[in-house]
DNA sequence: TCTGGGGTCCTAGGACCC
DNA sequence: TCTGGGGTCCTAGGACCC
């Protein structure tokens, strides 16, 4: 009986950001391109392959960027393109198999057991979706096949820049021991450096090491985690359908932020953002952290979980200012001001009318009725309405 | 070189309940 | 009067991913 005995493709776009901005602008094709925060604060959050042979690399500081490749050319992102193109490569997924868990905005993993009497060989699928992707976007993407998710994931990497590798079913092992640890999925740089105080470099020598030294090392999630990868082991299927968690606006300013005033007009910003979001998705929370980081990187966090679930910008905002006045800020600047909701269930699951806040509600919610006609700046809070001058305005009453 | 923004998951301690 | 074990929830921090 024919089956594919190597059902998972992992579906990884190649320098996505970078790619889609050569779509508009063709004349970038070639070039050392960097898309990320321009500011001096900015890190870089993709870097096309002629910029990566200068060492560049995502996530990496903007101003080292700029020393290892300064005839690069620095483009901001523009994240709502980016979602936009993201929708439609998953549509194409989603033409080829129902069960499609997108990763990332550029990666998904896609189970195509079920086309087994339509195809010859999970390749022939590989292939024809990476045509398609590029005849209909324009885009090149890599992919890798494989029995399990996380083999297809490393097949993936070991296919770029625009590349198919098939790990056949069996064959794990060869394709897995030689590699560095640190290639593993959820190996980072923490986990690293303990693997190394361990002697352990390759994928190889961690899968010597006996299973109950890894837990204690490492934790009993992690250490029985990666014992179980280093043999290719990895019974997680494809999943469709994952709720968000956890919705959160963070800012990591260009000057710290040192006046209470200022501080808290973030914080209402961020839960204007914040509010808008959860609304939009229907959602409401019932816990909100608050996350704050000083000029010299510390950084904290506080949540509290409240009686009831929240959507709305006044209670994100009241919630945010109650912890806030918990963290001693001790006269230090804000780098960085995050507000996060967890706890996130129906925004319609049965509460009383009489609870959902009254006439403020109503607000909000016409508010967002004009922003989603008018864009964000339509309605603008008069509290971050900047004052005028200084001294009251005689002719003029407020509105 | 000096460290983004959006997430997920794990750990550990404490409270609380049975 | 002293002491259990287990389960769940909450909070803070950290590792990791793209």
């Amino acid at each position: 009986m024919d089956r594919f005995t190597e059902p998972i493709l992992h579906v990884d776009m190649d320098a996505f950001f970078v790619e889609v901005e050569r779509l508009r602008r063709p004349e970038l094709r070639g070039l050392p391109v960097i898309v990320g925060g321009l500011g001096n604060r900015g890190v870089v959050a993709a870097a096309s392959y002629e910029a990566r042979r200068h060492g560049v690399h995502s996530a990496m500081p903007m101003a080292h960027a700029r020393r290892l490749c300064p005839h690069a050319r620095f483009l901001p992102p523009d994240h709502a393109r980016y979602r936009e193109v993201s929708r439609r490569v998953f549509a194409l997924l989603d033409e080829v198999t129902p069960l499609v868990e997108p990763l990332s905005i550029d990666e998904a993993f896609c189970d195509i057991g079920g086309l087994r009497l339509l195809h010859p060989h999970p390749v022939a699928v590989g292939e024809a979706l990476r045509r398609r992707i590029r005849e209909a976007e324009g885009l090149p993407a890599s992919v890798g096949i494989a029995a399990t998710k996380f083999i297809a994931k490393l097949a993936s990497e070991e296919a770029k820049p625009d590349g198919l590798c098939h790990v056949p079913a069996g064959t794990e092992v060869d394709f897995l021991h030689p590699m560095p640890a640190r290639r593993l999925w959820g190996v980072g740089e923490a986990t690293h450096a303990r693997l190394e105080g361990l002697g352990v470099r390759t994928v190889g020598e961690l899968a010597a090491l006996p299973r109950d030294l890894l837990v204690r090392r490492l934790g009993e999630a992690a250490g029985a985690h990666l014992a179980d990868l280093a043999w290719g082991r990895d019974p997680r299927r494809v999943e469709t359908d994952t709720a968000a968690k956890s919705v959160s606006v963070e800012e990591t300013y260009e000057r710290d932020l040192t006046g209470e005033e200022g501080i808290d007009a973030a914080l209402f910003r961020h839960a204007e953002r914040l509010g808008r979001r959860l609304r939009a998705a229907g959602l409401a929370a019932r816990s909100i952290t608050l996350k704050l980081r000083f000029g010299d990187f510390t950084t904290f966090t506080r949540s509290t979980t409240l009686p009831r679930p929240v959507d709305g910008t006044g209670d994100l905002a009241a919630a945010g200012r109650a912890l806030l006045a918990r963290l001693e800020r001790r006269g230090r600047g804000v780098r960085l001001l995050g507000l996060g909701a967890t706890g996130l269930e129906p925004a319609d699951a049965p509460r009383q009318l009489a609870l959902r806040g009254g006439a403020g509600e109503e607000l909000t919610r016409a508010a967002d009725r004009v922003r989603d006609r008018f864009g964000e700046d339509a309605v603008v809070p008069a509290r971050l309405v900047p004052r005028p001058g200084p001294g009251p305005d005689p002719g003029r009453k407020d509105t």
